[in-house]
DNA sequence: GTTCAATCATATATTGGACATATCCATATC
DNA sequence: GATATGGATATGTCCAATATATGATTGAAC
């Protein structure tokens, strides 16, 4: 009763050939199987699909409609099978990805365009995310990636999950925020002590591994930085600096959707804003694994990785 | 390797009930030979389905994929199955039409109206023709039934093929056009012997079986009618009529579609408009069968058939 | 921690159906 | 009317889908 791509096949071959034999011949199989799944088919509709006159084989009114039916469904069904070949395999499919404003605005999507062009049928999607449910999100499949400054492999504030894995994704160099008329604008490479005597604008150490990173890299490099201002939100810092609450360390590509009431400097190495992407390690879809594979590929080829986009 | 319906009818139960054992049941089958199509499907397509962690079965992204595209095929098949046993079963398809000019304006849409809203899937497809070519078209597949007024069971003029049947599809009754001032146009209704003495404006009785028939019926109402003008085409008739070339005889449904210029006069009966069906008795359609099915046990129940829309 | 129950995979036997070979039947062609 | 062509029918064979039995894994109960 319930029909079967098989017969459709074979029934296209006869409705072709408009001949048992020759349709038999084709299908690489003897004619009476032939004609029995076709009448088989017949049977099934409760309907004639072909007037046989011994000598001819027409379709009938029903049979013209059957041929343009199956051929509809024989070309969904080769459709519906590339396409979840194509999911299996990470060719299309869909990532979420979830990223700090400051990431985001900061190439995030020039950076994904690489990829995008390697696997066009991939959709991926954005999340701006507070860094500290990120973490969260991705153990909870809200998000398949995150973009973070947090390298889990040292970090000791989130507890260090056997599931989440971490890599390196790009890295750029940071940029110190003056304000007009500072006396180091004059420079274009500031050196981290010069800032010992400034008022710094940071984000908030609790929530952000890379402010106290900064913290620590100002340790070692022989101050303690004067905070006159913590924010939550990176974007606010250029318009505090512009206010002349100090400096600001920030990541370099930052400069990218900035006015020009600051001044972005580049801090001599080895100061860096390296992103992270976290993950789960298994239970990743097809395109994700696929993601990361190509990801460490490209690592493995060239594995300086600079700024996504010059932040000129 | 080809994918198969009943695969993906297996594959959706255990995607719904997420549960081999379940859908099994449901299936009406054992649990080990729906674990085996699945796996067999899942091979054909390279890609996992699902991942089965021993005690729980949860689809993969291309198991996802897959349940979309599943549903949607499946659902195709159905709606092709229908299709096709619908237009088997006459309930669609298309049925095309040849009519005599007179014919097409004097109602026929009208009349085809019940068996519209009787078989609304089937499309009806209404071609004008030449009278003298309705019998070759039909024969030819051109079209699957002409309406004219000609019986064939009586006509002489084509030859009486085997293959053709013809049936009465509605019976109207005959008018008079007369001039303005026309001595009858007091009366409601006209005897035919009355126009003995007119002129008359006539179809080419070569053509046309309805001219042959009001010439012999003038003949047997005791005179031979004065032929001023013989036409081609019906539709010039009332102008010529107003224009003063005499009175002619005319279907009573002529009278829709024409100016006041002339006047409409019921002729006494016996005189009648009769229009025929002429189809292929074998080689027609289902939808077209199941017209004339229709029409025949219409005709069963209410013979008295009358004029589709009346002239008034 | 141990046991039990649930669930999917694997192994093997069985059966139904798809297929091939052989033949029959209808008809178009000569 | 003989022949050839092409589809239907009959019958045997073989594969594949299914069932039964069993194993393996694991979550839950105590």
């Amino acid at each position: 009763m319930d029909i079967d791509l098989r017969q459709l096949r074979y029934f296209l071959a006869v409705a072709e050939e408009l001949s048992f034999t020759r349709a038999a011949a084709r299908l690489h199989m003897s004619q009476p199987p032939l004609s029995q799944a076709i009448a088989q088919l017949e049977a099934g509709l409760k309907t004639r699909l072909f007037t046989r006159t011994s000598r001819r084989v027409e379709l009938t009114a029903a049979g013209q409609e059957m041929e343009a039916q199956a051929r509809a469904l024989i070309a969904q069904a080769e459709r519906a099978q590339q396409q979840v070949m194509s999911v299996g395999a990470g060719r299309s499919g869909k990532i979420e990805i979830g990223a700090t404003g400051t990431i985001l605005r900061g190439g995030l999507a020039g950076w994904l365009a690489d990829y995008r062009r390697h696997a066009p049928e991939v959709r991926t999607v954005i999340y701006e995310q507070a860094p500290a449910l990120q973490v969260k999100d991705v153990l909870e499949h809200r998000t398949d990636i995150s973009f973070n400054r947090t390298d889990l492999s040292f970090d000791r504030s989130v507890a260090r999950h056997p599931e989440l894995g971490c890599t390196l994704a790009w890295r750029e160099s940071v940029s110190v925020i003056l304000p007009r008329g500072h006396r180091l604008a004059a420079q274009d490479v500031v050196a981290l002590a010069d800032l010992a005597a400034d008022e710094h604008v940071m984000l908030h150490p609790e929530s952000s591994e890379f402010a106290r990173y900064l913290q620590k890299s100002c340790v070692e490099a022989g101050f303690l930085p004067q905070v006159s201002q913590q924010v939550v939100d990176s974007q606010s810092i250029p318009s505090l600096i512009a206010a002349g609450f100090g400096v600001a360390l920030v990541p370099a590509s930052t400069a990218r959707f900035t006015s020009n009431d600051v001044a972005f400097r580049m801090v001599a190495q080895p100061l860096v804003a390296d992103v992270y992407m976290i993950f789960r390690q298994h239970e990743q879809s097809p395109a994700v694994h696929e993601f990361l594979r190509w990801r460490a590929e490209c690592a493995r080829i060239r594995p300086a990785q600079e700024t996504p986009i010059t932040s000129k």
